[in-house]
DNA sequence: AATTGAATTAAACAAATGATTAATAAAAAA
DNA sequence: TTTTTTATTAATCATTTGTTTAATTCAATT
């Protein structure tokens, strides 16, 4: 299913992904993304026909992979909603860290350009993993707080990855260095699962 | 102290703002600041000197605003820190309906920019409010968990803002009109306050 | 009324940018 | 080897962009 690239276009989807992430989509220009890739300017059009089309094979690609990932954890059928929830700090936490910039560089575009994200992969099956389905088995049998399922998501999405979108203040507020920083997102792998446990169980 | 601004450096302020936060800095012109404002291109550079200049400027009182609203409540002598929590989600939410696309764009600005943040308002006012002292006097009588304050301080950030900036992915999810979506925006005005309590007590 | 300084305008400039062209080099097919 | 297709290059094009200039209008002051 997925396209083949040769070299010469994963060498331009490479330089071009960590330009967007740094920079955003406006900032960054074609001449940047060639010098980065070493390749000669024309052939970014050749192989990706426009700077535009080139973000949007990006995009769609980073959406699917992160989407991937997590889905994975969530529907897994043999751990239980708290390990899942465990599985998902850790996995997250350390994918962010990884790759810093990309949440806020996905946010952002997707505010910009709501339409840049007409084609991504189907957001849908979040809803119905077996991580919301066990929840709300849960809730059935009384013992989590009966909470609309979208706000449990989106809760255990928010305390993992808004801290990192708002490093630049976390680090100028407590004079932290990236790797402070990191150590500070590491802890929250433990604490995250117990806040989130202690908010649904009644 | 701050600065009188004449009519006309008030229109074209407002038009770059309303701009700024829709498509970024980079994605807007001053030819469409001008258009928006609808004052002559020139005035711009006139008044401002620079497109740069003039984003500083928005930037800083933006940001400077935000920080005023949010140490207001934080410092109230009068109020317990579970009512200042209430408090806190009340007017940030109700602050994040009325500007849906704030918080993506300041965090993305630094994001691209943290030396655009030199001038920033002192961030480190938070970690002395009262707030903090509050809830480590909580912690000392046993009532709290010992967490560090600033995971207190982030997670509250983290359950109130990071919904906003998912909205696009939110509403396409659960299939929601920007009225539906702030309706469950406003439901968290209540909720979230619940669930940090959870969160912190033994 | 005349003068001065600020506000506003249209036009222009220089640099940057996304994209294309036409020529060449390299690789694959005949 | 010859031919044909694919990949790569340097140069160029047409717009766009931030900014500036020089002229003009407006408002206040003398």
């Amino acid at each position: 299913m997925k396209k083949e690239y040769s070299e010469t276009e994963i060498k331009i989807k490479t330089a071009a992904k960590s330009l967007f992430l740094k920079k955003g989509y406006s900032a960054t220009t074609t001449r940047e993304i060639a010098k980065e890739s070493d390749i000669n300017l024309a052939l970014l059009n050749y192989y990706f026909t426009s700077k535009w089309k080139l973000f949007e094979i990006i995009m769609f690609e980073t959406l699917f992979d992160f989407l991937s990932k997590m889905v994975e954890v969530y529907n897994d059928e043999k751990t239980s909603l708290e390990e899942k929830i465990k599985l998902t700090c850790e996995k997250y936490i350390d994918m962010t860290i990884a790759e810093p910039l990309l949440p806020t560089f996905v946010l952002n575009e997707l505010k910009n350009n709501p339409t840049s994200f007409l084609k991504m992969p189907s957001t849908k099956m979040i809803m119905k993993s077996r991580l919301v389905a066990q929840y709300q088995e849960g809730v059935k049998k009384g013992i989590y707080n009966k909470v609309e399922p979208i706000h449990f998501v989106t809760n255990i999405m928010s305390l993992i990855v808004f801290p990192f979108m708002c490093s630049p203040i976390l680090k100028k507020m407590e004079k932290l260095n990236t790797k402070e920083f990191n150590t500070l997102m590491l802890e929250r792998k433990k604490s995250i699962p117990k806040w989130i446990i202690k908010m649904i169980k009644k």
